[in-house]
DNA sequence: TTGTAGGCGTTATCAA
DNA sequence: TTGATAACGCCTACAA
């Protein structure tokens, strides 16, 4: 069948080449070779354990000299399950994200899967067309960054009929895996944070960073609370069209100009450096003569002067029980998203809380 | 021949589904509900120019209908080039690497590419292990960090067959595509800038990240031209086992002990940022008892108090240049990594260099 | 402008 | 423990 299973006279290793393919040696190569057919050497990488110690030697040494890589395409093909897995985020540049995608792919990675990455920018339209060049790969599993999605992708989405997993959010009426916490939850955690230690004066500094809509959710449930429980109003502090270093740094002296303000939450770590950067450049004392609260608890906060009080998202765990949960269901056979007599169904959702780090800036 | 493009009888868009494959809508499904052949639909996406008007219209409608998306493991297995990209880098948590990624994958996204990534976590071993995995997925083009692999490595790439492009480098003998910066220059560069400007006793800040060799190749020729362009001596701060920021924050202490140190150039500007905090806390000023200069142009450089005066390599340059240059290779139809002689060749290695962001810390 | 035939490299299925 | 055969869904080559 396989036109290039003979072997070049000279050099019984260096294996003639097939015309339309890869040009790479392929299995049927290699089973001539051994004398083999072509699905014991599939076996040999499949399940090696049923193969005779003969014929597993033979093929081994085969694989080894000739550097015979398998076509996971091809593979993919035949098999209708490629070991490749979607990753959609908002960005890669935030440390926030990175984190998880770490620990993510390197779960998955052990496990012999790769990982389709792609940003979405902050944009559900991008997100969807994103999805839809992934779904060209038949991944074995999707995952995805929070619940807001355009109608088109929630059509994909319900017919793509494999895992489907939303991470850093948590909204408990999803057709869909949730891994995540809920971002409300933070910003009451902020004000009943605040709120105690005697502070009275209270901003929200928020991210200028357009489409992250969980900054907002965090925002509102700050003000919420804090007018419910300590009837205290928030100022908001926004600013357009630049990074969000400089929107803190921005905020912090509107703060000072307005100068009656106390404490200052930022939509996350970024937007703390900057405003505490400022604090510095005007001179102030922090926390004495402001506050600062992050969220994110990235790299720097512990080394920042006053070290940063921040709340700490499960980034890493976020990624690890996701890639833990696509392995569970895929290893268990239980991929379609419809079957949740299974294993999965008692812990579909994880909802996972952060942790108040308290520095000195507050 | 494909037993599923009959039609249900109750509703003439619900598709059968074939027994073993993904269970998908097929390219044959559509065309047998058309009344053209699958070759046509593949047409329709293609190059739908080729089609007739008419032709193309029933058949967009159906795609829409159906939500048919092409699946690309069967495409790439026919036609031996998926529209994939390997990218494999250091870490996706450093910011250096994220605007690269984030121009690289954008720039492919746009022509139809999807990108594979996986992180080496600066082990050399790994990236092999990788490399291997990838190569099975016969990506269009392999884009690594630099030019320092392991022999195993080495070995696969030149046998790959597709167009590798190293990145965030430039050593001229290589046999592949570079597109980066010497580290090398940017460590005479800081030398340059800051012993004209009358700094003396001169320090490195070490990254803690253990396998960064660049990191090493910079403060390696920043030592050797202030030795010997200007005969002054430079000396290392190194610490381990803390994140970077922490190990800027231990040699700015450490360099106030010793006393004698009027400026400091950082491997990178988490390091120098470290730095400048440690300074604030004990009440130096900055630039005056002690200059930092930093390496990489991080966000929050403008922000900082003094703001960062630091390198700026050429990130989103190198992502966007390497993906051009891929596409270039593969669109121009000159995939081969031998086609020396191809529109290519002249361009092959792209030198860029970094620039100087002059700003208050220095 | 459209179609036919055959193959891409692997795995599922069934049989020995 | 191993093999023969037929998919998997699409694309290339060639033909009409």
């Amino acid at each position: 069948m396989n036109k290039s299973s003979r072997l070049a006279p000279a050099s019984p290793l260096k294996l003639v080449r097939p015309r339309r393919g890869a040009g790479r040696v392929t299995l049927s190569d290699l089973a001539a070779v051994a004398g083999v057919s072509a699905i014991t050497v599939s076996r040999f990488f499949q399940s090696p354990d049923k193969l005779a110690e003969a014929t597993r030697l033979r093929i081994a040494e085969l694989v080894e000299q000739t550097g015979y890589v398998p076509n996971l395409v091809a593979g993919g093909l035949a098999s209708a399950r490629g070991r490749i897995v979607g990753l959609v985020i908002p960005n890669v540049s935030g440390p926030i994200y990175a984190r998880s995608i770490t620990s993510f792919s390197e779960t998955l990675a052990a496990a012999g899967y790769q990982l389709l990455l792609a940003t979405s920018n902050f944009s559900m339209e991008k997100e969807e067309e994103i999805i839809r060049a992934f779904l060209g790969w038949s991944p074995a599993a999707l995952v995805l960054n929070g619940p807001y999605h355009t109608p088109g992708t929630e059509r994909l989405l319900t017919t793509a009929g494999m895992p489907i997993i939303e991470t850093w959010d948590f909204k408990p009426d999803r057709p869909h895996i949730q891994i995540g916490f809920a971002h409300a939850d933070v910003g009451r955690q902020a004000a009943e944070f605040l709120a105690p230690r005697g502070y009275r004066r209270v901003a929200f500094a928020q991210t200028p960073v357009e489409g992250d809509l969980w900054a907002g959710e965090r925002h509102r449930a700050f003000a919420a609370c804090l007018q419910q429980e300590y009837g205290l109003p928030t100022r908001l502090y926004a600013f357009d069209r630049m990074d969000p270093v400089a929107a803190g740094g921005e905020a912090m002296r509107a703060l000072l100009r307005d100068g009656d303000i106390d404490a200052l939450f930022c939509a996350n770590d970024n937007v703390a450096l900057g405003a505490i950067m400022a604090g510095h450049r005007a001179g102030i004392r922090m926390p004495q003569d402001c506050a600062v609260l992050g969220f994110g608890d990235f790299l720097f906060g512990a080394s920042l002067y006053p070290s940063l009080t921040t709340i700490q998202p499960p980034a890493a765990i976020i990624g690890e029980i996701a890639a833990q949960r696509v392995l569970a269901l895929l290893e268990g056979g239980a991929a379609s998203e419809g079957s949740d007599a299974q294993a999965g169904a008692q812990q579909r959702h994880h909802q996972l809380s952060c942790a108040l780090i308290e520095r000195e800036s507050v």
